[in-house]
RNA sequence: GCGGGUGUAACUCAGUGGUAGAGUGUCAGCUUCCCAAGCUGAAUGUCGCGGGUUCGACUCCCGUCACCCGCUCCA
């Protein structure tokens, strides 16, 4: 597909989102927010499937007694909600603070704005044989922070002194309950903690619809294990949340797998993968991050005990230290280590010692004399876009066909072919036409599917073809048409699949179960 | 943030210095026994927002907001 038509039919998808209900501008009425956007009745619903498929396949249906396919070992896990405002020190400790206050340059002669600490490597615009500043007519202004952290204030007098930032990432409420967990949920390394949840971030150029939006929501999970084990996890997570998307209808030429180049990883990261989908409005070839799938060692427990970490000239992770020789940024100080005693205990015998205590002291000329019993988990954290997401599952079902009308004439038709988990209205139930005792029948079908807590719909309005048109227009993988037969016959209705257009008939008194069951093996 | 483009009904879009139309969709009625059918009727816009010029602005000018494209940015 050339460019031009993949933009036009993000257009498309764009025009469709708002017609029916999926997505709106934030604030439209009073001209938008750039950065913010609405779901419509439609796109809760698609969202919250979204959701709801993740933590299903995270928590509800994880099984921690046997390993799940590719895992290297059994494991729990378990979910969590933390709080969108953190103590401030949370975000000075994890590095977030330093990194998204950057200090920004203005120009007032060219109107460029650039960041302080990549001027040198940045031409001026009016003059580009030189870096920006370095012309004569350059007219730079102070270097003014940027904080790409959304500040509010505690308290109803606060002032400066209270500021508090709404969090970036949800992440950073699984780090800091870490030991919580622990204590309350009788968790052994390895396990899992998910959460899904909104974050925030004052994005400079929010763009691409709903991909980078300034208030978003994430589904990450924290998955804690012993660091001799952590390459096995990185890549066991990174294959398995590559095949979610997959399982859920993205064609695999849309979506790849991009390991990051080395140079490419955050300062704390061994390795880190990306789940990416070639949306529409990418020129063709291009693909934008769903997820990342970072391994992140013990960068994040270690900043929370000891305080902000950085990279010394050898490489490894030290206390970043102020003028005075103080940690810039203090940690907790509490201690977040692991006794693995499953371990400990299972090796004891062997290793001629009564208790943990005995093998530190026998060790006690070692760098970690508690190695490897005691340590800090190593992290891989999944971390995907609840609404990136979402946007792929729309652009990856928008189709545009051709099926013959009542005269056999072909019409094209706009469907949305969503995972029928995904998709918002899983079944509608429609009276052939609005007389003859069918739309009794199909309302007291549709109370038994609302009673099942299958969303559906009910429409008697206008012709077959086009109340179909529109079920396939919204998704709905289903429609479920009550005839004459149904009524003077023989209690069968019809069921008509959104994709194949084919139809079945079964007993009125099945459809229930059939949708479920249906839906159950999609 | 910079440069370019766009902004008229729910959607797609016409339009003119004299306060607005089409198609689709929506709604109501009749008809209709399976894929955007037909007929009849109806509702809907302060022409993105604010200001200026003008007797009069949807139209011209300025500002602003939003969207798209290109740069920049992207933990």
């Amino acid at each position: 597909m050339a460019d031009t038509d993949r933009a036009a039919s993000m257009d498309k998808i764009v025009a469709l989102c708002k017609r029916k209900g999926f997505i709106f501008q934030n604030s439209e009425i009073y001209g938008g927010q750039n950065g913010f956007w609405d779901y419509g009745p439609l796109g809760v619903e698609l969202k919250r499937n979204v959701r709801e498929a993740w933590w299903r396949d995270m928590v509800t249906l994880h099984d921690p007694l046997d390993a799940p396919a590719g895992a290297p070992a059994p494991f729990q896990m378990v979910g969590v909600e933390t709080s969108i405002i953190m103590h401030p020190q949370v975000w000075k400790a994890s590095g977030h603070y330093d990194l998204f206050v950057d200090k920004m340059v203005d120009c007032r002669e060219c109107k460029g704005r650039f960041r302080q600490d990549h001027m040198a490597s940045i031409p001026c615009p009016n003059k580009p044989s030189k870096m920006a500043g370095e012309h004569d007519a350059c007219q730079l202004t102070e270097p003014r922070d940027f904080n790409l952290m959304f500040k509010t204030i505690i308290g109803a007098l606060g002032t400066e002194e209270d500021a508090a930032f709404l969090r970036p990432e949800t992440a950073q409420g699984m780090f800091t309950n870490f030991q919580n967990i622990v204590d309350s949920s009788r968790v052994k390394v390895p396990f899992g903690v998910a959460q899904v949840g909104k974050s925030f971030r004052n994005e400079i150029t929010p763009r691409n619809f709903t991909f980078r939006s300034r208030e978003f929501e994430q589904m990450e999970m924290e998955f804690f294990c012993p660091p001799d084990q952590s390459r096995e996890w990185y890549e066991y997570w990174r294959d398995r949340r590559y095949n979610w998307y997959v399982n859920l209808g993205i064609e695999s030429d849309n979506l790849i797998l991009r390991d990051h180049e080395s140079d490419e990883l955050s300062h704390y990261s061994v390795g880190t993968a990306d789940v990416e989908y070639q949306f529409p409005f990418l020129p063709e070839g291009e693909y934008g991050e769903l997820e990342g799938v970072a391994h992140r060692g013990d960068f994040d427990l270690r900043s929370h005990m000891e305080g902000k970490l950085v990279k010394d000239e050898n490489g490894c992770l030290v206390v970043e230290k102020d003028e005075n020789g103080q940690p810039r940024h203090r940690g907790s100080g509490r201690d977040l280590t692991y006794f693995d005693d499953t371990a400990f205990e299972r090796d004891k015998e062997s290793l001629g010692v009564k208790s943990f205590k005995a093998y530190c002291e026998q060790r006690s000329g070692e760098n970690d004399p508690g190695a490897p019993y005691r340590y800090i988990p190593h992290v891989i954290e999944p971390a995907a876009g609840a609404d990136r997401a979402t946007l792929a599952f729309l652009c990856e079902a928008y189709f545009e066909d051709e099926q013959p009308d009542e005269k056999g004439k072909l019409q094209s038709r706009t469907v949305m072919r969503f995972h029928p988990r995904l998709a918002p209205v899983k079944v509608a139930v429609l009276p052939l036409i609005k007389k003859g005792g069918m739309p009794e029948k199909a309302k007291e079908l549709f109370h038994n599917l609302k009673t099942a807590g299958i969303v559906c719909q009910y429409d008697e309005q206008s012709a077959i073809g086009r109340r179909y048109r529109r079920q396939d227009e919204i998704g709905t993988p289903w429609c479920v048409t009550i005839d004459g037969q149904t009524v003077d016959e023989d209690n069968t209705v019809t069921l008509r699949d959104r994709d194949t257009l084919e139809q079945v008939r079964l007993p009125t008194d099945e459809v229930v179960d059939e949708v479920s069951r249906r839906l159950r093996s999609s």
